[in-house]
DNA sequence: TTCTAAACGAGACGGTACGTCACGTCTTCTG
DNA sequence: CAGAAGACGTGACGTACCGTCTCGTTTAGAA
């Protein structure tokens, strides 16, 4: 006795997981964050949004980070930093793509996924992972200019790459992304001259 | 009532704030944080633990991010740090204390307070206050070698007291402050000698 | 930033029940019940009718059932039957009175409660309580009667009372409350009498 | 998967009803109606016991309640009482037996099942008829005495059979079937000699 | 000295969200 | 085509906190 009119909903398509749903799920996930903030974000209120059961998240996210985790992912963003000769500019390229990037809706997820983070070692892991990765990738920029001879044969890829990566982390957590024109250049040459005299 | 031993509780001490009753919230708070977890921090077990009435919370902090970067503040640091003449051991001490200090219990709230900021913008707005004093410190530190002239004058101190910061920041909330002996030495040297050939 | 002329809901009155929000609660799970049936009687509907709080019906009744008698126990009926010389009439009068009280709406809240029950050991005691007292009403009519000697004095009263009690929740649970007009004369002629020749 | 010792299972025997697995599921039930109480008692949690489907439990019983009384009446008791000249006897010799046989595992799913079929009409359907059979049996048992002379002819079997039957269930649903040694003469006595002096 | 005002503890209130359980329906695949 | 399997939307469960309120008590300071 159920509306019939109402038949159009999602259904279960068997003993298999549907990706209809779970791709309405990521959805309602960032819609909320990016209408109503990350404090009206509850897997509560996805569901209602999706128009899923709450049972039919838990069942695929453990716990709200690992959500939110996978809504950032889902926003593939397009690199661009073809390789050049020129380590400081790469650099800033990255810092000036990222704070573009992290200014939109992407940053506003990452910076509550870094928040979760904090409490759910779940989401922790899975934090530590990406973020790691994502050194790892910074550390081959920094390898390739070592390579070149750009880069003094004392120092370390990795840590290198983890002061360009927190430094952007510090920005979008303490709301300071936006850049004046000239500002990821000053950053980067600073990183890669040093403070030295 | 009909429980005169119980009469030792605190009670109010007439118009005025009772520093006894703030003490006790402080303290209960802290005692959550770190005996509990920070899942177990809510206004409602602070309260209880203090034997506080949660109207008395709400009437001296608006919400739970600024009381926790209350007790935070409250377990005050002895700072160590006097001048000296050698900026790269500054920065290499400064990274060694703090991540010790960091490694106990005032790092696990310092992490929950950054969290909150992210979802809270009053605990925000005085999380950047802090931080910016904070990174003003550190950028006095440059200046002063920048005026023995250990330091490049086109560099911008507060930058390079930015980096220092986010980098401990960073690694807080990845949980890898634990440092190997020679890695504070070796972080420092990376931010002051840059990565130049 | 709530709807301001909302504001003329129900509010607590301090560290103390409030009767408005226990009555709120009687009344809308007496009208569910009633009104859709008691499959949809559930504690979520019922504080959604009464727009009350979930934890406020848990903080006074541990469970559906015991809800379910308070219920039954708001509808004071008006009892009638004074006592007479005849016990068979004194029988046929409680049966019939009762028959048609149950046959509104206390009749469907009373079956509930007994199933209730039969899986919840808190609504049995309290139902055990309630039985017991009726039985013993019935008991004591039937104690005046064998003061007037119209009962043999080997008789066990209690245990006629249960015999009149069963009978009428023997209809209740099977719905076979509607009586013909001899009905109730009938059935307390043949307790009284016996089958024997 | 990888699992072929698992591979006992009971399967589909084509498109027939396989006995086993009604077999299965009706076990299923009674073990968790005796282990784990009724509370424990749903679809679910049988299907998941006897390995089963839900759409095949579904298939052939509509309801909780109606498999509830399945599982009552695949426990065949083996009825004892052979009619005697002696109506009293008879009836307390039902009270003794069915008291004993509904205090062991029995009785505890009968009372489910009352209970039930107050919310599930299908399942009040078939215990209405379950308990008219029962009760004509208990009238013949009367009327057999009254063609003996041993009861008035004014007496209707059927009434007389519903005051056995009503005290017997009022007894399982309030916990009282446990009976001293004397109490089944002592009811069937007041029973068939009634309350008059 | 009396009265007022604020702070205190306590805890009930209407809510929202939690994470879990069971419901009854659906689809796919295996035998 | 029966049956095992299990995902799905739905909705209730009982609990934890939220932030607000009213209460009665306590005390300092104003009248």
């Amino acid at each position: 006795m159920a509306d019939p009119a109402d038949d159009d909903r999602r259904r279960s398509i068997g003993a298999r997981r549907n990706p209809d749903t779970q791709e309405a799920i990521l959805q309602a996930g960032e819609a909320i964050l990016l209408e109503e903030g990350p404090a009206a974000f509850s897997i509560e209120a996805v569901a209602r949004r999706a128009r899923a059961g709450k049972p039919t998240i838990y069942r695929w996210w453990p716990s709200r980070g690992t959500l939110m985790l996978d809504i950032y992912h889902r926003q593939k963003p397009q690199a661009l930093h073809g390789p050049t000769d020129d380590l400081e500019g790469e650099i800033a390229g990255l810092i000036e793509w990222l704070s573009g990037y992290w200014q939109g809706s992407a940053g506003q997820v990452f910076r509550q996924v870094i928040a979760e983070a904090q409490r759910d070692p779940a989401c922790a892991e899975r934090l530590q992972g990406y973020a790691t990765e994502r050194r790892a990738h910074i550390g081959e920029m920094i390898e390739r200019a070592m390579a070149r001879g750009e880069v003094a044969d004392t120092v370390d890829p990795l840590l290198g790459a983890e002061m360009v990566q927190s430094l952007i982390w510090h920005r979008l957590l303490t709301d300071r992304l936006a850049l004046e024109p000239g500002d990821a250049q000053k950053i980067a040459a600073q990183l890669v001259r040093g403070l030295k005299a």
